[in-house]
RNA sequence: GCCCGGGUGGCGGAAUGGUAGACGCUUCGGACUUAAAAUCCGAUUUCCGCAAGGAAGUGUCGGUUCGAGUCCGGCCCCGGGCACCA
């Protein structure tokens, strides 16, 4: 299994061992259960129409030496690839186009397993998934309908951006400048019932998760900051108005109470209308109307003045029965908290800048222990003018100020989150249909009895133009809910998907039974259980079914659950997860969440889906930019591999700097790494292509080589280990750099060297080897082992310091005694003169290592 | 504004508190060649010096230490994230 060629044909070898991998499959997983396991997992790519650029296969270059690794190692690996092939982009091509998305979606993936291929990745191929086959998004539909099961899902009004030319909704990213991306048309918000998942029910795991995991801090801080768990009270303020009750606040500083000077409400917020005075509404009004047609970005970064107006209406604080105003402002959020504050201006900064504004009262009640601070004042000190409260520090205030509330029947300790719900419905073609038909609740009392267990305990409903409409699930029998062929693949125009326009697959009869479905334009079959249903038009957005789709990986094709008990308990979560740290935040948490209910529910085993991730760095363009097309800086892998071979392309993605660091790719930097290939290969192959005869079974390389031999050994190991693959090659570097400059080399060290450098350059090192008539394969052979006795030297540099500056060094026998290394560094001819005359006051002294001797 | 990460030769980068610049690129010199490429050998932080050698040097100012790129504090740049969350 060698390719003929005499000299280093990398075209022709990788082409070679690609096609025997492909047909040996020698990286399947699970093919020894008797060896422990290692699960490694690259994020899985959008298999978009531009194909693979030079970022993606750095991670999984990382990933399949690691996998690589520890198959030499003696572990059963588990190292798969798929596609998350869901998306914006196949959709709008399939408008343009006409074809059907999935059609463009295959030739994505042909495309990019080709690219994926020529790289070399020991994948294990039987395990691919595809987020778009049927057989996948059954399961994704599955993981919905527990969600749906467990009360974790239901529907709300939510707003979406909506362009009334294109009569469609928009995403985030189709908007530029407030207007759409294409044909740049203005966009308006528009609310739409949507589903949401209730993330926010695990907030507090999902926080308090992030503490046993091996994730990078900056990750889990930006988790931590996503998720916002801040602790405090609710307070109630009665309004003057007697009919309206109390006014619930949210503060995490109920200490500051007696500072309070103003309230403020959300201008969406339910009170507003009822307890504006008749002398303010009509300015109360105009204000709500300018707030509401304000998009997010004007109400914060835009708006750097706070605006609000008065209502007329008075509160009354609860800590000393002062009347204090309740103003209208949109610097308060509806969305957070109870969409109303309590404001104190003389420690918020938000406040204090409101009141300085509007000529509000500013009342210090919080003092720092050197006496009045510059106000606003946020930080820690003592309380002031609080009453029986005066002296406090503000921490105990706020535990003794909210229990005294608390027995009052006033305020509460409470925790607030910045986490919302996770808005889950896009109205677009391609995603996974909702299983999900809409039915009334006559029907639906009729269908509950067929599926029972499988509805939340509150059943979802909405109403629509005085309808109520109640949310059934398909039965799990009824999955996969395939996408219908459509006529157009153009949203409907109303704000629907284009499935609201199937009018023979949205209204229907339907038994929720069996989840059978018949178009409702035909008559209603017999039987009890059928009922006129119309089914839900929205889609899943593209998280879903990066959700769950490392555990699918483990059992990718069973048909009777996600994945079986047993492949669960035997790959678990992955062991190590690699991706860019733009998922820090949603793929993630999203992921973390799913699985959490998976969890809970008893079909996975683990708590936490990646134990350790790792993001890897950008790759810049050779001008330092981002890789675009339109700055035409992007390189393609296809032209690389072409000029230097997928090792050369695998060895520079590594060698160019730390993985986890942004670096530029500099086009020369390659020949290093390439050159050090053809180096290898010349001083292991002769001129007939056949073993070199410097490599001699017999040789005795000297203890030098073996020394630098086993340290590299050691080394490499250790750096994989670490993922510094970097320095890992560089020692390769001054390995072979020494192999170089001998004569002969034994076969042994050879050999040895070969296997550390396959997980690097794995076609380079198979050919090699087999070139060499080593026995099977590079990759089989067990990792070699380095000997500490080689590493350990008898003789030692020993550096000599004076007054801590270096003046000499010298090979000094291991074990020296102080005594003589002294003596060694007074008698050194560059050191002595630097003693000449002055008293040695002081002997620091490292074995191996230095000697510093301080004179005076 | 807040929270992180980072500033080391011409470039990418390397350095458990212990010889700063490993390894690679670039450039220069030499060998081989009719010549070129490839390859091989050597040099490549700056300054002074013919040399031996010496001095300075890891963004910047200060500190701790026998000794600091590494630890601590202030400042200046660059990159990332968050951004009225009460």
């Amino acid at each position: 299994m060698v390719t003929g060629s005499k000299d280093y044909d990398f075209l022709e070898i990788e082409r070679r061992w690609q096609s025997f991998w492909e047909r040996e499959r020698p990286f399947r997983a699970g093919l020894d259960p008797s060896r422990p396991k290692y699960y490694v997992l690259d994020m899985f790519p959008y298999p978009s129409g531009a194909g693979l650029h030079i970022g993606h296969p750095e991670g999984y270059t990382a990933t399949d030496i690691i996998a690589r690794y520890r198959r030499a190692k003696g572990f059963d690996v588990l190292h798969p690839m798929g596609w998350d092939a869901f998306g914006l982009p196949a959709e709008q091509h399939a408008v343009k186009t006409g074809t059907h998305p999935a059609a463009n979606t295959q030739n994505n993936i042909a495309n990019f397993r080709r690219q994926i291929k020529a790289l070399g990745f020991s994948y294990d191929w039987d395990r691919e998934v595809d987020t778009t086959d049927p057989l996948y998004f059954k399961w994704t539909q599955w993981i919905f309908l527990q969600l749906f099961r467990m009360g974790l899902a239901y529907v709300d009004e939510r707003p979406v951006w909506w362009c009334p030319e294109m009569r469609t909704v928009l995403a985030n990213e189709e908007i530029v400048d407030g207007r759409s991306e294409v044909g740049g048309f203005p966009v308006e918000r528009k609310n739409l019932r949507q589903w949401v998942l209730r993330i926010t029910a695990y907030a507090d795991r999902l926080l308090s998760g992030l503490d046993g995991v091996d994730w990078p801090d900056s990750t889990k801080r930006m988790q931590a900051a996503w998720i916002g768990r801040s602790e405090g009270a609710e307070v109630v303020f009665a309004l003057e108005h007697p009919a309206l009750g109390g006014l619930k606040v949210f503060t995490t500083r109920p200490d500051t109470l007696f500072g309070c000077t103003y309230m403020v409400l959300a201008p969406e917020h339910a009170l507003v209308g009822p307890l504006t005075a008749p002398e303010r509404r009509a300015e109360v009004d105009e204000y709500r109307r300018r707030a509401a047609s304000k998009s997010d970005l004007e109400r914060t970064d835009l708006a750097k003045d706070k605006s609000g107006v008065f209502t007329g209406a008075y509160a009354v604080n609860p800590v000393n029965g002062e009347r204090i105003p309740v103003w209208v402002a949109d610097y308060v959020l509806t969305g957070y908290g109870t969409g109303a504050i309590m404001a104190v201006p003389a420690h918020d900064e938000r406040d204090h800048e409101f009141a300085t504004r509007y000529g509000l009262p500013i009342a210090a009640v919080i003092e720092p222990a050197e006496g009045p601070a510059k106000l606003p004042y946020a930080g820690d000190g003592n309380l002031v003018r609080s009453g029986a409260y005066t002296g406090l520090s503000w921490r105990e205030a706020k535990r003794r100020m909210t229990d005294d509330l608390a027995a009052r029947g006033c305020a509460r300790h409470s925790v607030n989150y910045k986490l919302r719900d996770w808005l889950f419905s896009r109205q677009r073609y391609w995603g996974e249909p909702i299983p999900i038909v809409w039915v009334s609740e006559e029907d639906y009392r009729r269908a509950a009895p067929a599926l029972e267990g499988l509805l939340p305990r509150e059943p979802v409903s909405y109403e629509e133009g005085g309808v109520v409409r109640v949310a059934l699930p398909l039965p799990a029998s009824a999955l996969p809910l395939e996408l219908p062929p459509v006529e157009s693949y153009l949203p409907s125009g109303t704000g629907e998907s284009a499935l609201a326009n199937v009018a023979g697959w949205v209204d229907i009869w339907y038994d929720g039974a069996t989840g059978r479905a018949v178009p409702a334009s035909g008559p209603r079959p017999g039987g009890a259980t059928w009922v006129r249903a119309r089914r839900e038009t929205n889609t899943m957005p593209q998280w879903a079914g990066s959700c769950w789709y490392y555990l699918r990986y483990t059992d990718p094709r069973n048909d009777n659950a996600l994945a079986s008990p047993e492949a669960l308990a035997r790959w678990g979560g992955p062991d190590l997860y690699v991706g860019g740290a733009e998922h820090a935040v949603l793929h993630l948490l999203y992921a973390r969440f799913w699985h959490k209910v998976l969890h809970d529910m008893g079909a996975v085993p683990t708590d936490e889906p990646f134990r350790k991730l790792f993001h890897q760095g950008i790759i810049l363009g050779e001008d330092g930019e981002k890789m675009s097309k339109s700055r035409g800086n992007v390189v393609s892998p296809d032209t690389i591999i072409e000029s230097y071979g997928a090792d050369s392309l695998r060895l520079y993605l590594m060698f160019l700097g730390p993985l986890e660091a942004m670096k530029p790719w500099n086009p020369r930097g390659i020949e290093g790494v390439h050159r050090f290939l053809q180096k290898v290969w010349r001083d292991c192959v002769g001129e007939d292509g056949r073993a070199s005869p410097r490599i001699a079974d017999g040789a005795a390389d000297t203890p030098e080589l073996l020394k630098l031999l086993h340290e590299t050994i050691r080394k490499v190991g250790d750096d994989i280990d670490g993922m510094r693959f970097n320095t890992a090659i560089s020692q390769m570097m001054i390995l072979e750099n020494a192999l170089h400059k001998e004569a002969a080399v034994s076969r042994a060290t050879t050999l040895a060297f070969l296997q550390i450098l396959a997980p690097f350059a794995p076609h380079f090192a198979e050919e090699v080897w087999s070139r060499l008539g080593a026995p099977g394969l590079a990759s089989a052979a067990p990792w070699p082992s380095f000997d500490p006795a080689r590493i350990s030297a008898a003789e030692v540099r020993l550096v000599f310091q004076v007054c801590g500056k270096t003046r000499g060094d010298q090979l000094v026998p291991v074990g020296l005694s102080q005594d003589q290394a002294v003596a060694l560094a007074q008698a050194h001819e560059k050191v002595a003169p630097f003693l000449a005359g002055k008293r040695l006051v002081k002997v620091v002294y490292v074995p191996g290592r230095i000697i510093n001797l301080v004179v005076a």
